[in-house]
Parts: C-alpha cells; sequence; structure tokens
DNA sequence: AACTATTTATAAGA
DNA sequence: TTCTTATAAATAGTT
C-alpha cells in the first residue's frame, strides 16, 4: 500500500484508467466479454463494461439455476481445489525449505570465500519467519474452507425456505 | 480484433491475467475495491474480486433495500477471511519472488566460484511453475467462492440494475 | 512455454 | 489534473 494519501490518490487515478484501457483492449483485441467496477478508498464507484456492466454480471451462472446439482458440482470443486492447495502449500513450503538451505549453503560459501577480506560482496539474509508465516496462512486456509461448507448449507437451508422467491444462480462461475 | 483465431486466444490469455494482475495491484497499493469478470470468446468465465466479486457487486448503491443489512452481517465475516487471505496470497507470492532472487544470486555466485571445477557444489533448480500455479488456484479458490456466497445479487441486479451502461464506455457510478 | 524487440504503463517531479 | 521523463512492465511475434 502506497504511504502517503496524495501519492495514493493520484496513483488509484492513473492505474484506474489504466485498467479501463486493458479492459476495453481485451475486449476488442480478443472479443470478451468484460465488466469491471472499482470502488477508490473513499467510496466513489466506476465502472466499465462491454456490451455492459449489467449483460456480463447477468450472463454469469447461465443458464441453470442454483439446484442440488449445481452444488454438487461446486461440491466437488471445492474439493479438487481444497486438494490442489494442499498441494501447492506443500510444495511452497519444500521450495521454501530448498531455498533457505540455499541461503544456508551461501552463507558458508561466502565465509570460506570471504575470510579476511573485512567485506561481502553477497549478504542476503534468510527470512526465518517464512514457514510460520505460511503455516498461519495454511490455517487461514482450511477455517475459510470450513467456512465456505456452512455458508453452503445455510443457503440450502434459505432456498428450501424460499421457494416462491427467485433463487438466481451463482455470480461467478468460470470451469 | 486480432484476426487469427490462435494469435487471439493466445493473447487473451496473455492479456487476461495482465489485468488480474493490474486489478489485484490497484486494490493492493491504492486500497481500492475491485470486481472483475471476464468471458472468453468461447463463453468461458473468469473472475477477480477484492474483497470478492459478490461484495463489491452487492456495494453498488441501492441504500435500504430489503434485508440487506442482515445479508451483510452473515458476510462479514467472510468478507474479512477473503480478504485476509488476498493479502497473505499477495504476501506470499512476493515471499516466494524474494526467495526466488535469491536463488539466482546464489546461481551467479555458484558460476563466479565454481567456474572451469566441472562440479559443482549446488545444483537446486527453482520450481519456475509456482507462481502462474499459485495464481491459477487463487483464481480458481475464488470463483469457487462466487459461486458459495449468497445468490442474491445477480437477481437483484438482472431487476433493478443500477449499473446499466449500455455501449462499452467507461463512466461513473458514483455515490 | 521461453525469448526478446518493442510498445506501453507509470512514479516522480513540475 | 495534466505534462514530462526515466524506468519498469506488458506483450506480440517468434522459436
Amino acid at each position: 500500500m502506497i504511504q502517503r494519501a496524495d501519492a495514493r490518490q493520484v496513483s488509484f487515478s492513473k492505474r484506474r484508467s489504466g485498467l479501463f484501457k486493458k479492459a476495453s483492449e481485451l475486449c476488442t483485441l480478443c472479443g470478451a466479454e468484460t465488466a469491471l467496477i472499482i470502488f477508490s478508498p473513499r467510496g466513489k464507484a466506476f465502472s466499465f463494461g462491454h456490451p455492459s456492466v449489467a449483460a456480463v454480471i447477468d450472463r454469469v451462472g447461465r443458464p441453470g439455476r442454483l439446484d442440488a446439482d449445481t452444488i454438487r458440482e461446486a461440491e466437488a470443486h471445492q474439493e479438487s481445489v481444497l486438494r490442489n492447495l494442499n498441494k501447492q502449500y506443500s510444495d511452497l513450503l519444500n521450495q521454501l525449505e530448498a531455498e533457505k538451505k540455499r541461503g544456508e549453503e551461501l552463507k558458508q560459501l561466502r565465509k570460506e570465500y570471504c575470510q579476511g577480506q573485512g567485506r561481502c560482496l553477497f549478504d542476503v539474509p534468510i527470512n526465518e519467519l517464512s514457514f510460520e508465516e505460511l503455516l498461519t496462512q495454511k490455517a487461514a486456509m482450511e477455517e475459510l474452507m470450513g467456512k465456505l461448507v456452512n455458508h453452503r448449507e445455510q443457503h440450502l437451508l434459505a432456498r428450501d425456505s424460499a421457494l416462491t422467491q427467485p433463487g438466481g444462480s451463482s455470480s461467478v462461475v468460470g470451469h
């Protein structure tokens, strides 16, 4: 986060227009349909849509309403995502461990070659906190996944108790 | 519009990920809240949202409508978790980038010191795929989040959209 | 997927 | 906000 408030505001303006431009180009060059909504830190809203914000949002989750099959599908997807995430985290941990080892080796190497020189060309500290941070994040992820299951169940209940109300499908889709 | 279909598809992929990155940076650097939905020419949907697509869409001005407050309350915790998760992913990416850089520096050092020795003490490859895989996971998770988040927005928006902006030009929604 | 020549975005300063 | 400019990043074309 940019610290100085004025610089942050300027950056927001520039990046916002840059983002709109990129979104527009994506539509024009690649035939995509895009909706983009941005709230500034002060709560002012900006939007871009091709062919329109509403049209793109309206297209999400179509065809199909939120039914048992959709939910089962989402659930299956969620499980596979969780599996993948677990693997990713494991890989990341391994990678970080390897990097840390490298750092140690570098330290060692430097000691051997820099001894008595009074200065060292490389002084790359290893961040010892990496692993704890990772574990924290993994816990947060698992908590989130638990929350997701609860939300799904709530929505099932809400649907069952409000069958006469129009039940829109998912807000976001993409498989 | 890019003529050759294969080039168009490649360009779409590259620009889509670029756009997501820019949107993410806007949120991180400037404290903005952003929702971005993209449909590929073939109809596949991609999305990015901070704190979530649904949260941003829901924020678009319809004050005092129905029992939005109740629903907001139910979503509050989920949003904060997601916001936290977004930040943690960002942090993790930065961390990995730093580690990768360190690895490169070590490689460099090794080159300098191992030249001509015919063997090297250190040969720990960097997994170049981790970053993109992680981004893919993040996107997939956000898609799923949106899917399981309450599905009210779509119909509200479709019905009394305050967002109708025909023609694909960027515009201010405003509060 | 990688590489790279080129274009484009943007931070800082005015 | 707009303009300028040095630097960094995105990306189209190519392998």
